[in-house]
DNA sequence: CACTTGACCTGTCCGC
DNA sequence: TGCGGACAGGTCAAGT
């Protein structure tokens, strides 16, 4: 799924759905997908509260009551799904009855708060985890320590937006705004939408971009993610919120997995090409090399 | 260090 | 309707 914004919409979600839940069973099964020990779980985990929901980059942290966090993250197609089958929550959307349907073939770990209701940690592709660790040991993570700014924070500038490529300045723009450790929070979807607002070729070197298209830049990666959250995200495949619901900022995209159709701006046909190995799409007008 | 590529998985879609 | 290959929202560990 899942990038800055709808990291951020599921965090949102499950901090007006599950704060204050006790948590009384934890099932899991997939030790990759979560791989502490069941000494750590019952000890930490059962019978804890929870407390906050918090997001950095594209990880989404929940800290409990007893001073450990679960650290999660979705990776391609992760999903947490707040399920409360006493009072029907999840049911009635459309094409789904999320009651009836999970836990579903994908279903990695359930957490059961002591309600009946119960939280889903899904994940087609096995490549998201969740880690029980000490929510004082959560910044000393290797991710945590190596990751880049918020973009969406008021007090980062375009300066410091700016600033942060210059370590990456002989690869291409593309790859440099999908490294974490240059700006927290930003994949395939919003790299292409934004580098299309910003009017720049995704193979562009980093160190040829000019003052003036870096602050285009950033403003689209800003503008572009704060309309994604007004929209609940992006539902590319099998993204959904913490209620089990799509995103709709497709609705609104301007390039991303558009081929074949008009540039919203000069009408040009949308291409696909390949860029830091990933799939990108561009208007081969607007977007010159 | 900076940079690129392949690996991690399952599912779906497209061409034969 | 089957089969092989490419591809999918993201990081990592290796290689150069």
């Amino acid at each position: 799924m899942p990038e800055l914004p709808e990291v951020e919409t599921v965090k949102n979600g499950l901090n007006r759905l599950i704060i204050d839940r006790k948590i009384s069973t934890a099932v899991n099964d997939n030790p990759k997908s979560f791989p502490n020990s069941i000494y750590d779980v019952e000890q930490f985990m059962i019978g804890s509260t929870i407390k906050d929901v918090r997001r950095r980059a594209k990880v989404i942290m929940i800290d409990l009551s007893t001073e450990y966090t679960l650290v999660i993250h979705l990776k391609m197609t992760g999903q947490l799904v707040f399920v409360d089958k006493a009072t029907r929550f999840g049911a009635g959307h459309p094409n789904d009855s999320l009651i009836d349907s999970l836990p579903d073939k994908s279903t990695r770990v359930t957490i059961g708060f002591d309600d009946g209701s119960d939280l889903y940690f899904n994940d087609q592709r096995k490549f998201g985890w969740v880690k029980l660790i000490p929510t004082l040991a959560v910044s000393d993570m290797d991710f945590m320590k190596k990751v880049g700014p918020e973009p969406l924070e008021p007090d980062f500038t375009s300066e410091h937006f700016m600033a942060r490529f210059t370590r990456r300045a002989r690869t291409n723009i593309k790859a440099a705004l999908l490294d974490q450790t240059v700006i927290a929070g930003v994949g395939n979807i919003y790299a292409d939408e934004s580098l299309w607002g910003a009017k720049i070729h995704p193979s562009r070197l980093v160190g040829d971009i000019t003052t003036g298209e870096f602050d285009k830049l950033y403003n689209e990666v800003r503008a572009v993610m704060n309309l994604s959250i007004e929209k609940g995200g992006s539902t590319n495949r099998n993204y959904v919120n913490a209620e089990g619901k799509k995103g709709s900022y497709m609705d609104f995209a301007r390039v991303f997995r558009r081929e074949g159709l008009p540039c919203p701006r000069c009408q040009t046909e949308i291409i696909k090409i390949k860029v830091a190995g990933r799939g990108t799409h561009i208007c081969p007008h607007c977007q010159q090399i």
